[in-house]
Formats: structure tokens, C-alpha cells, sequence
DNA sequence: GTATGTGAACTATTTCACAGCT
DNA sequence: AGCTGTGAAATAGTTCACATAC
């Protein structure tokens, strides 16, 4: 619990958590390390690692209750109590993460979103509404909203994370393809999709060259 | 161009390449280490390490053209030609990938989306054909697609992967929560949002027992 | 003086080997 | 025998230091 606990291992808990809950609907109640490493295709040493940082969950010979280590690796992200987060852009991208099942069934809700569009606010949809961005600070407040997710495009979201910042959120999940500026005491995880996919394009030409 | 080359360094490729057009575009012809490297929140070191990997494209005591720079970096990722590409999943997160601009500007173009949804099938959009599942052999066949995009729920991804694969594709770009079994000579990445977005929840809970 | 390019040093992460429990 | 947990070894990746060029 003392070293310093590699970011990878964060994520890969996700998917034990995830595939821990598919194997407890599906199968059984108790899973050796083996298993579940092969499922997810990582090795089982570096599964048995990852836990090992945080304590023991398992029991020498027989494995792991999944019901068990559900909970642990819950405890663990911080999934046994809900988080509220809200979604800046209600384009294509933020629609599709405001109505995404899999963060709720995690316990995050995506309690609002915020758009300029004129079209797109004051609507209201089954478990969110869409406010202008100047609604922001009274919905962050009120609903008690820690985390911020930005999907606008490139050129609005220096703006959009600025105004999340000074609206008191914690956590910035950005989408858009720039390098934000934050407080370092704001969490940030950027994910650039377009960068990501052109990285399949260097091996495909690599597959290419080598034929 | 011996060692092994990391996989981070190719994603950050994609960065440096996307910040000199930015560069090109608004300052500059001639750019140094220093400055790109600040913009991008990484280190000096990383960025001219990154790029030793393939060759040596500045000029010492002065700078990389930004120009020869932004070439010299598509033709290493492949990006000085086209590619085409499909999404399977015409849903929220289908439509915003099958839009999003920033993938053409680099290239790769998304020539086909596939659904099973009978009121999105056989929708055109300006760039963009919408089909059904069973028309993706003869769709790929005659676009010539090497990526497919998956963009389905969960429980559809798996059946979405094979089908690609035996129509022929080349490189997937997962973005359901599953791990694919697929051929291992087929080039996978996965973005996982749900698992990202999850992290998040893990420094959140770590700042408030801290403090 | 300023900036690149790169082997070497360092740090981080993964994999291994095996002790210990069931 | 089968499986976990973990220090140690191996590997991978980043940062540094400095030689070289402008």
C-alpha cells in the first residue's frame, strides 16, 4: 500500500470490477486468478499484482469470491457511492455519453448537460436536462456535480474546462482534442480519440511495408 | 529505427503532428523542442526522443521546420495517403464518430456505417451511407475498407468483430466495453471510456481522504 | 549562446519464482 | 496438487548529460 500505484493498474481494476460482475451473473461465485486473466487477456501475474497493491482478496488455492472482491475493487475506485457528473457539448459525442448505461451502472450519473445551442437547451430528457452554459454554476452547485466532461469542439474547450474550474468541479474528463490548461488540483484524463485511431494507421502501413 | 519502438510514442506522434499545424498555421515556419513540447504539457526530451526513433528532422542551434516536420510525421504514421474506413453501431457514439471531422482532416475517411436498426438503414448522409449488417462484405469489399469502427453495445461487439474480420478488414478501433477475441494478425485498439472515466472516481475518492 | 540527437542513467512497470496456505 | 501474494529479476520507458552543429 506504501509504493506507488502504477495509473494502468487504476484502469485495469475497472476491468476486473466489470468482468468480476460477468462472471458472478454468468457462472460462478468463486474465480481463480487464472481465469479471469485469460478472459480479459492479461497475464495472471500482473492481475495478481494489481490487487496486490491495495491488500489480499483472494484465498491461497481456491481464488476469489467474485461478490467479494466486487466490493473490494469498488471500495477501491470509490464505486460504492454515487458521483455526479455533468457533460459540456450535446453534440453526437455528448449525447452519447449522457445516455451511456455502462457510467451509470458504476454510480456515475450524468445529472446535466450544457450546450449554446439554442435548439438543443431547456430540454428535458428522462434523467438529464440540458441547460445554456450559463446555467453552469447554478447546476454544478445545486446538484452537487464533481465531474466534468468536455466534448465541444477543439475551439471552445479551453473555455469549457475554464468555466468548469471556476464552477468548483473536482474532475475533468476531456474529449476534445486539446491539451487543457487546469489547476494541477483539478484531476484531468484526456482521451483523443483521433490520435488514438491514427496510431492504427502507422501499423497498418508497417503491415504493408513488411509484405 | 533498430529499438523497439513504444507504443505511447506513436500515440504522441499524433500529437505533434496536430500541434505544428496549429503552429504552422498561427506562428511560425520554425519551431524548437522547447516550445512544442511546453504547449503539449510533456518534456523536451520526450519529444526529441520520440522523434530519434525514426530519424533526424531538425537542424541543431535552430529548430524544426514546422512544414518538413508535419510531413516527415505523416509519412511516418501513414497519414500522406488514405484510408478508408467503416463504423458498425449507428448510435449516438456511431453518429459522432462517423462526423467528427478531425479523423478526415487526417486521412481517414469513414466511407460506410453499418446498423441493425431498420429506421437508420439506407440513409445517406453527405459523406455517408448507412446499410445493414448483411450488405458489410460487399460494402468493404468494393470501398476497399481496412478499419472498422466499433461503435455497438456490449453484447453485440464480439459477433461485429468476426464479421469484420472474415469481411476482410485489417485494423479495429474498439470503443465497446469488451475484450475481442480476433485473429492476431488483425491490428486492435481499444478505448475503453466507461473504465477511463472510472479512474477518475479513484483520485476523486483519494483527494477527499486526504484532506 | 542556442538547439538537436543520442547513449547512458534512472525510473517505472511487468514478469518471474517461489514461499505459504487450502 | 492448486492457487494466492510478493520480493526480486527483467524489461520497458523516460529523463539526463553532453557531444555536435548553427
Amino acid at each position: 500500500m506504501l509504493k506507488k500505484i502504477p495509473e494502468e493498474t487504476i484502469v485495469r481494476l475497472s476491468y476486473y470490477l466489470r468482468a468480476l460482475l460477468y462472471f458472478k451473473e454468468k457462472e460462478t461465485p468463486i474465480i481463480s486468478s487464472k481465469r479471469l486473466a485469460d478472459f480479459l487477456k492479461i497475464s495472471h501475474h500482473q492481475l495478481r499484482k494489481d490487487l496486490s497493491y491495495f491488500g489480499q482478496f483472494g484465498r491461497k488455492g481456491v481464488g476469489y469470491s467474485c461478490s467479494k472482491l466486487i466490493e473490494s475493487i469498488r471500495d477501491i475506485l470509490g464505486l460504492n457511492r454515487e458521483w455526479s457528473a455533468c457533460v459540456v457539448g450535446f453534440g453526437n459525442l455528448g449525447r452519447a455519453l449522457s445516455f451511456y448505461r455502462g457510467f451509470k451502472d458504476e454510480g456515475i450519473i450524468i445529472r446535466a448537460a450544457f450546450d449554446i445551442n439554442e435548439n438543443k437547451i431547456n430540454k428535458d430528457y428522462p434523467h438529464l436536462k440540458v441547460y445554456s452554459l450559463d446555467k453552469m454554476e447554478k447546476v454544478i452547485k445545486k446538484e452537487n456535480i464533481q465531474i466534468g466532461i468536455i466534448a465541444v469542439p477543439k475551439t471552445a474547450a479551453e473555455e469549457a474546462a475554464k468555466k468548469l474550474c471556476t464552477c468548483g468541479i473536482k474532475a475533468i474528463f476531456n474529449l476534445a482534442p486539446v491539451k487543457l490548461d487546469v489547476p494541477k488540483e483539478i484531476i484531468l484524463k484526456d482521451v483523443d480519440l483521433s490520435c488514438q485511431l491514427t496510431s492504427l494507421t502507422y501499423h497498418l502501413k508497417n503491415l504493408e511495408t513488411k509484405q
